[in-house]
DNA sequence: CTGCATCCTCTTCGATACTG
DNA sequence: CAGTATCGAAGAGGATGCAG
């Protein structure tokens, strides 16, 4: 098997869980570490995984006990880390850390799962004061097919949602980028203002609220950490 | 299968790994990252390890970057990480010291194999310049079979051996303990000198050295992580 | 929405025996 | 010392369809 096909994510902790782990459990510690609580939403997270394979790990970590399985309202369920499991936060980022710093990943932004990418977008929306209520921003992406180029985050009482379908949504922000500069920003690979600049990344609305884009928009988890040289990565 | 038996190890990294990670690939790597490099030596350290898989392992890991294959005098060969290798230090303590802090890890003490905790402590044992050249500490254990009980470790010009067969060895150092109590000491879940003075470890030699014991025979890696009251634990 | 049951395939791993 | 070759058993995982 070659290396960085296994999960499809351009995420560093996948590129390192592939040799290091085993298959998707840290993707899925990831996406209940980043909030996720239910199982459809944790799906939507490792899209690649069958959801077999996702109820028998959700299994696995109960019965380790990092996990909880708690029945709601009707048949809600949510799954949430112990305090253990909360714990394993820091080994999940320094795992992930060490692939942000150490691993060649570019060329994995060669085959982007877009729904993927925004839906980790969508998962870091920061609601800011500034902004309207509900926030509703279109991004258009230049490089995917025409069935895939059109989504709406919708950021709405501290809420995010996510749709690729036109309901005629009173946008406020509209983007304009290919996937693969849009992922590179958001993974910290490349400065936003740059992008800007060059033209590559277009937004429009408000200047009120474009001004602060890279604010609200965030930016994964692991952005903030160095790369190594080019040449010393592997 | 059930926990804790698959590496048959009391290492945390071993318990964590065990539901986290690649079959073996952690401990692996602890040896590498504790200095093995040799085949053989590694495989000591994962003596539960086929050695068709250890084979197929560092292949992988070499194939990923973060090792070297070098092939020195005669058929001898040094596997070393490469700098990003040595980078995974980190993240391997950072898994170690979650296992140590979270996991209920005393139940695997029952079935202790010796030959690798005396692989484990022969590995830390720190020279010292009051030790004599070489020193030599006997190790009786208790509560194992006769055949496992004796070991002695030969600590000469900074570099550690070990041998279960009596050579008439000069001893300098005697100690008698049960594989479990010292396995505990050793992890840092119970004080050295308590076991010392409720007689669970009879230490004999000059009280220049056993004085002193402690340090040189050093304790795991872990051993200075705070654990969670009992009552947290997974 | 949240899964489970089943079937079937592909991979992984260990045991054993052998080589330079 | 440092592995490899081969074989068979066991397990992991995907696809599909169904159910509360």
């Amino acid at each position: 098997m070659s290396k960085h096909v296994q999960y499809g994510q351009y995420c560093p902790l996948a590129m390192s869980s592939e040799f290091l782990c085993t298959r998707w459990t840290m993707l899925v510690l990831r996406e209940l570490l980043f909030g996720s609580s239910q199982f459809n939403d944790i799906s939507r997270g490792v899209p690649r995984m069958s959801r077999t394979l996702l109820s028998s790990r959700l299994k696995e970590l109960i019965e380790v006990g990092v996990l909880t399985r708690e029945e709601g309202a009707g048949s809600l369920v949510h799954y949430r880390l112990t305090n253990a499991g909360k714990a394993l936060g820091p080994v999940v980022m320094s795992m992930a850390g060490w692939g942000q710093e150490w691993l060649k990943i570019e060329p994995s932004v060669e085959d982007i799962d877009v729904g993927l990418l925004m839906w980790d977008i969508r998962r870091n929306i920061k609601p800011m004061p500034q902004l309207p209520n509900p926030f509703i921003v279109e991004f258009f992406l230049t490089d995917v097919p025409e069935s895939k180029s059109q989504h709406w985050l919708i950021s709405e009482d501290d809420k995010n949602d996510l749709c690729h379908i036109d309901h005629g949504f009173d946008v406020d922000v509209y983007i304009k980028v290919s996937a693969k500069k849009l992922t590179k920003v958001w993974m910290g690979w490349e400065d936003f203002a740059t992008a800007i600049k060059d033209r590559e990344l277009i937004i429009k609305g408000d200047e009120k609220y474009t001004r602060i884009a890279v604010k609200w928009l965030g930016q994964s988890s692991v952005a903030g950490i160095k790369k190594q040289p080019e040449e010393n990565r592997i």
